[in-house]
RNA sequence: GGCCUCGUGGCGGAACUGGUAGACGCAGUCGACUCAAAAUCGACCGGGCUUGCCCAUCUCGGUUCGACUCCGAGCGAGGCCACCA
């Protein structure tokens, strides 16, 4: 063994023998627990950051921990590769996407090798591979037979200069990122997969996720949005009815029927079919219809833009009175919710008397807080209450007046309970040319056809190199023209493409067989799944582990698989966050200095008091802790930082600055102190060879130092044990092994009993730590004298006699407060504890002769006397 | 506006089920080694004073023998959703 730890060449060897000997290579094997731990799979950018290393590195620590507990564990690793960055990149390098994705992959592949993590590359993929997918189209073939993916029109965001479609991300302030053109809204045919369907089940199996952060359940739960409420029927009073040709009745969705008394007007949507009627013979109506259609579809702009509306000059009937309500059309009513529709209730909503009080709208008190409670002055009441002026129906609770007024509606067949959602029909149409084909086909005599299974995959012409106006596969002359699969006459093919969603919604999937040719699963889904560890991004919460929930139910109902839930265990782990310094440029605008450009004054109690420019000495402002971004010119590379300090260091220290849910900071002086860790662990299994045990005595002949370091030695397993398994608290797991390395340390005693002692609690430390840091453990494992690869070495389980003490300490308490410490035997009766406590000459003080009035005891822990 | 999370030394954090507040690390101070520096090793490291006690976990209340931990109110920071009728 050398002496000095030299991490390239240590982490050359580990990975060269893992590499050797196959060791990451899985397979499928009954006889043995599995586990599956899958990290989010990248998106191929070009390089690793600091967040990908920190979410590998979990992953990897659990991966490496559950095979050493026996688990057949399964860690995959593939690519999240088409969407706009690599369409972005083409348009500024001229390379075609697919050119770019490759390369990128390539680079970060051997990335995550330096990193030494252990994944089983046997079953890599990228979704940009027709064998990938060809069976998103597969699918997507049998969701559209069932009628879960369906067409309809959808409104995006349009460019009218370079004629495209925008994503919400390349709309800043209302007009486009490249041209600065006023953005418009644009009605085109869409496909949507009908998530609406599974709302229910999606948001019941909530509760059956004890495995998920209450955070990310519950946002989802927020996310699928069920409301109960009653459905309304106003029916039209004669103008309406003329106008339209025909008697009918304005639909409203209202979760407060309670207040039904208290409507003065009614609100209906822009794109309404009654705004639109009525637009036809008002030009003014018809100029604010216009208006609102043009407006941002940024649902924030919406949420804080006024209210404004126009009158149609119609009118409904109040169901209950028949009184004749004025209908309008208000900038605030949105389409896609309810009916488009809503009766206007000034008293007993915010927007409405927002809407109410520009209008010039009465506003109609008939819910007060308690009964013979005067309404509040400012006329808004939004809470639930006691209905007055309600006709039959006043003095009773809201609650009550809800089911009264829906029984009464449904009686008259004016209305009826209902269960709305806020979740939506998930759009899966992109006008854009990276990512999966939508495998249909219009013919002029057919119109859409199907692309038969056996001419999958529909294969995206690799080529072509976008440039900002519209889909290139618009203009690709081959990928176009095709044959109708029905007649036989020349077609043309559909050039939008997938939703990158829909790839990252089953990926987890076809890890478990990823070779299979013939189908887009097999049975090995079966062993391997559900995933019994995901990792990844907060950012995640809702989109894409909803899409993922959702795939999975329609995977279940096609028959393909047996599972619901995809992911039993979800770990959701924090960003990565450096400091942020800057300096007014000469235009006023921030400068941002990079933090390794910046060096800190500190005073004697090491706070900070100035920061200067290493460059040219001038002061640099700070502007506290952010993500690390270009913009902040605050990213560190993470390859930097592998080629300075080494892979294990880099992960000691990712692991160790906080736990994983939380953010981590960054820090170079820390990143310094995990080495300097790493090194004094080197030193002393080092030292430790130089002076092996010759003879080895039994534990009977032990000093006490020795038999203390093995009792904390097979303490610190312990704890090890939980904060990796249960806990997931790596951090304390370091500490407590730094702990036992400085018991180690400090321990110089020469008999054999006593090296002994520290050959053991060395093995404990570098097992204990072989999840984290895999290649220095490696390397100390073969010195500290074994033959078998640590990768190979089951966990060790503490000893049980080892962790058994004749006495213990135990604090002494008067009235609550700390007033001494005395060793008790281990398990000692509350007599016995008592007895030993008053002994004690400061707890004496405190209780000044008075007999306690009260004892508490917990046995071998703790004595509360009070007086 | 709604929902959620979190407030502990100079800093990151620890205290797991209500039981010794500040583990472990960073920064800092002092010392050893060195011609010197780096590296390394050792000691100190929340505040106060009368040196064995008092005050300290955002603030104010409450529950309890005992509260960083539970409850109520407030203040502050962050996240998600955002005109969802």
């Amino acid at each position: 063994m050398q002496e000095h730890y030299e991490p390239a060449a240590v982490e050359r060897a580990a990975q060269d023998y893992w590499t050797e000997q196959r060791c990451f290579n899985t397979v499928e094997d009954p006889s043995r627990p599995k586990y599956y731990c899958l990290c989010m799979y990248p998106y191929p950018s070009g390089r690793l950051h600091m967040g990908h290393v920190r979410n590998y590195t979990i992953g990897d620590v659990l991966t490496r921990f559950m095979r050493m507990r026996g688990y057949n564990v399964l860690q995959p690793m593939g690519w999240d590769a088409f969407g706009l960055p690599a369409e972005n990149a083409a348009m500024a390098n001229g390379l075609p996407p697919a050119q770019w994705t490759r390369e990128n992959i390539a680079h970060m592949k051997r990335q995550f090798q330096s990193l030494g993590f252990a994944f089983d590359w046997q079953r890599e993929l990228a979704t940009c591979d027709p064998s990938y997918y060809r069976w998103n189209q597969w699918l997507f073939l049998r969701m559209l037979e069932r009628g879960i993916a369906y067409q309809n029109t959808g409104i995006v965001n349009w460019d009218p200069i370079d004629q495209t479609v925008l994503a919400n991300e390349q709309v800043i302030d209302g007009r486009g990122w490249r041209t600065g053109a006023l953005v418009e809204k644009r009605e085109i045919p869409m496909y949507y997969l009908r998530i609406t369907a599974y709302a229910e089940e999606l948001l019941q199996a909530l509760q059956a996720l004890p495995g998920w952060p209450e955070r990310v359940r519950v946002m989802q739960a927020n996310w699928i949005g069920r409301s109960e409420g009653v459905e309304i029927a106003f029916p039209y009073a004669p103008d309406a009815a003329a106008l339209l040709g025909a008697a009918g009745a304005l639909k409203v969705f209202t979760t407060r029927a309670d207040t039904l008394f208290g409507v003065t007007f009614m609100a209906v949507s822009a794109e309404h079919p009654l705004a639109a009627a009525a637009a036809a013979r008002d030009p003014a109506l018809a100029e604010f219809v216009e208006q609102c259609r043009r407006g941002s579809t940024m649902e924030a702009d919406l949420a804080t833009a006024e209210k404004r509306g126009h009158s149609t000059g119609l009118h409904v009937c109040h169901p209950l009175t028949g009184q004749q309500v004025p209908v309008w059309v208000a900038n605030y009513v949105l389409m896609a919710y309810g009916e488009g529709a809503l009766m206007g209730v000034p008293a007993h909503d915010e927007r409405d008397f927002e809407f109410a009080a520009r209008y010039q709208l009465p506003v109609q008190t008939v819910v007060v807080p308690d009964a013979g409670a005067a309404p509040p002055a400012s006329g808004q009441f939004t809470e639930y209450g006691v209905t007055v002026n309600s006709a039959a129906y006043s003095g009773l609770s809201s609650t009550q007046a809800i089911t009264a007024i829906a029984a009464a509606l449904k009686a008259q067949g004016l209305g009826q309970p209902r269960v709305q959602w806020r979740l939506r029909d998930w759009g899966i149409s992109r006008q854009r040319y990276w990512g999966c084909p939508i495998p249909l086909i219009h013919c002029p005599g057919c119109g859409t056809v199907p692309v038969p299974d056996e001419q999958l995959p529909v294969v995206l012409p690799e080529n072509l190199v976008p440039d900002g106006t519209g889909n290139p596969l618009n203009r690709a002359k081959d990928f176009l023209q095709c044959e109708c699969p029905r007649c036989g006459g020349a077609a043309r093919r559909e050039t939008d493409t997938m939703d990158t969603f829909v790839d990252s919604s089953w990926y987890f999937l076809r890890f478990a067989c990823a070779d299979q040719q013939a189908a887009a699963v097999d049975e090995r889904v079966n062993y391997w799944l559900p995933v019994d560890q995901y990792i990844g991004g907060i950012e995640h919460a809702i989109l894409h582990l909803l899409y993922s929930r959702f795939w999975t139910r329609v995977m279940r109902d096609l028959k393909l698989i047996s599972l619901s839930e995809p992911f039993s265990n979800l770990l959701t782990q924090g960003m990565v966050l450096n400091h942020i310094y800057f300096q007014q440029g000469n235009d006023g605008r921030r400068v941002y200095v990079k933090p390794a450009d910046v060096s800190s004054k500190t005073d004697a109690q090491g706070r900070r008091t100035a920061t200067v420019s290493l460059l040219d000495g001038t002061p640099v402002s700070y502007g506290g802790l952010g993500t690390m971004s270009k913009s902040k010119n605050n990213g560190v590379d993470p390859q930097s930082l592998v080629d300075s300090y080494g892979a294990d260091t880099a992960r000691l220290f990712m692991m160790f600055a906080s736990p994983p849910e939380q953010t981590l900071e960054w820090s170079e002086d820390g990143v310094q102190g995990q080495q300097r860790f790493l090194r004094r662990l080197w030193k002393a299994v080092y030292d430790h060879g130089r002076a092996p045990a010759r003879a080895t005595v039994p534990l009977a002949k032990w000093s006490d130092e020795a038999l203390r370091l093995r009792r904390q030695a097979h303490q610190t397993l312990a704890k090890v044990t939980v904060d990796i398994g249960r806990r997931r608290t790596f951090n304390t797991a370091i500490a407590a092994v730094m702990e036992l390395l400085n018991s180690v340390s400090r321990s110089s005693g020469e008999h054999a009993g006593e090296l002994q002692a520290r050959h053991e609690a060395l093995e404990i430390a570098v097992l204990a730590l072989a999840p984290i840091v895999p290649h220095i453990c490696h390397t100390l494992w073969q010195a500290l004298g074994h033959e078998r690869a640590i990768i190979d070495e089951p966990w060790p389980e503490p000893d049980p006699a080892a962790l058994q003490q004749d006495t213990v300490e135990m604090v002494v308490q008067v009235n609550g407060k700390l007033r001494g410490k005395v060793r008790v035997p281990a398990g000692a009766e509350e007599p016995v504890a008592l007895e030993l406590a008053l002994a004690e000459p400061a707890v004496r003080r405190f209780l000044a002769d008075q007999p306690p009035r009260k004892v508490v005891y917990v046995r071998g822990k703790l004595l509360n006397l009070v007086v």
